[in-house]
DNA sequence: TATGAATGAGCATTCATTCAT
DNA sequence: CATGAATGAATGCTCATTCAT
């Protein structure tokens, strides 16, 4: 029992810790991030760091394990299937883009900024969330297009594109754009008529 | 006579040292990429750099130029209209995801991983770039809206969707995702029907 | 208690620092003096200088404090008033050109090195430390001059004079004049007379 | 012939380096000046200057140099004696005080700071221009007292501290003593009276 | 465990000097 | 001779990491 006592304090403090990485990361990126920033910022010594985290780089991948995690719950909440597709989508991009708080984003914006100039950690980010995460989903897409919910187009590409299409807009919406600020909650509706029903206009 | 042969050897020095720059930010990210490094690949002195450019952060800025002016280049080809619509996003889509060389990736990579963590880049960088392109693109769409082409839906959020996709799809195949690099030549025809098309059963 | 146990180390690794950066700067000067020759001086690690002081200069600076404090100190003895004035003077004399250890010179060549070609600190060091000694000195004198101890002359001038010529002799000494130095021990009392009976000869 | 006018050129072209090199040199101090900041000062590029000087400290020696003959200039001036020691002094201290250009100041900046940290210089500086004026001044002192032109004091100590009260005087000047400044002109007068009569008050 | 002073490797930048034109 | 681009050694300063307290 003490032991989970000891744990729970670990782990809170962990945790405290990674919060602090994140911030100062977000705002000044990893290598302009020093130990002492997120110390801190987390209103300890320098050296307290160290005896919870190896080094710095262990700070990023505590934060991608973080991250990992989150998403895995997440995932599971795709399993609510449904028959109407339309509300299901929009209930699944509401879910994806609104719940998503501010923290969120600042995880993304420290990954993905060194994702892309960090072979090591992309492969490490592509190989632990995205690839088991676009298999369930290509799956899942699948399903949709043997059910008949969608037309038979290639499930794999389909899918991509969809889920490109959100972190694009997320990337977008990091970057500042104000359009996207103020009709962020008109996102899950519009994208789903628009994926569903296509740009052209009716024939008739 | 002689300034123009001036002027041009400082451009290709620039260009020399940029490219440089921009191949070894890319692999090791901005903060990480030592003076040295770069000047090592370029073939020259330290010293000499830093007769081209005022410090580090210059050559990032320089990168980002090149990128405007690139851009500009490009967006002007987006004046070819055509009624078609679809075989006109065909073409646009093509030249939009194949033209971009392996060189552009790297840009992107550097730019997009620096803009995220730097607001200031990121303000310059949207200011400069994105915004510009997105008022071109907006009216664009709205155009294509009023002539009956897509159907009327909000054409800054349209635009931004289909914007958000590609730059989706390319972060994700910058991130090593192997089916998108095997079925990159098929995106502009399959995107084309997917926006288009929508992913609804064609109901009958 | 701890506080005081901190601050006292704290001072002393200053003062380490500033004796080390002094005896160096006095060699070599303080441009050419690097960090990491000082921090060898003083047995230290580079860096560790930079727990104590901002930059090089506030090196100069702190040193030109310490000068100042003992300045501070060294005139309050001043105030031992006589009616005798040759012995007086003789006293004073004594004080400033013995008491004065090689350690003091080494302090003078660095500041008044420095201080002649770098205005910032010529004006922070004749503000700080010269005008003030100059107006009790004046004062002194003028004082002097009321008592009739000496003749009616402009206190202002003849202290200047008189301060000019403990600096310049200072200076040739630092300079390697051989005569003055074995000779240095005479000049309390040579100066003494000189200036109190003047060079014509007794008028008789 | 022609090598003649050939030399005057070289020698306008060095005085001009020169000319530039003192005066940054005032301003900045001999290690903060770059051979840029004197090309640029002399107008001309920074590889003129090695074809005129070997490198940065040959300019230092330049100006040594040139200081050096200008003293043995000054300094034959001194044969003019006279009987009347009082004004003889007030017209040789008007002529070292007041000929002494603004120029004069500069060069005596530059020379004394780097001669007090750099013991090659002050031994040169001592022992190409102190020492053999000293030991003129010195035998000419001597002189004065043997004529009985005034008190048989030690000649050598004498000489160094009227001296060392000129050089005093002129630092304290250069160091932006206000009122030297403003009575710089009062000077002679004051200090061959301080001098030859003393500050005791007059017996009688 | 927490602390924070000490360490020293590492890097951006400067600048004296060279040399091809 | 004059030029100024190229060079690369040298240096101030930062910061991840260690460790004695």
């Amino acid at each position: 029992m003490k032991d989970s006592i000891q744990e729970q304090l670990i782990e809170a403090r962990r945790s405290q810790i990674l919060d602090a990485a994140t911030s100062v990361f977000a705002e000044k990126g990893f290598s302009r991030t020093t130990i002492r920033d997120i110390a801190k910022v987390a209103g300890i010594a320098d050296g307290t760091i160290y005896n919870y985290f190896e080094n710095k780089t262990a700070l990023l991948l505590g934060i991608l394990d973080r991250l990992n995690e989150s998403d895995r719950r997440d995932a599971d909440l795709s399993q609510a299937v449904t028959t109407d597709i339309r509300s299901f989508m929009r209930a699944y991009f509401r879910q994806r883009l609104t719940v998503m708080g501010p923290n969120s984003f600042e995880v993304l914006q420290v990954v993905l900024s060194e994702v892309l100039i960090n072979k090591e950690l992309r492969d490490l980010y592509y190989g632990r969330i995205i690839e088991p995460t676009f298999a369930v989903a290509e799956k899942y897409f699948q399903q949709l297009i043997d059910q008949g919910l969608i037309r038979p187009v290639d499930a794999g590409l389909t899918m991509r594109a969809v889920s490109a299409t959100f972190l694009g807009l997320i990337l977008m919406r990091i970057m500042g754009d104000k359009p996207l600020q103020t009709q962020w909650d008109e996102l899950p509706d519009f994208l789903t008529d628009m994926i569903l029903d296509g740009l052209e206009p009716t024939q008739e």
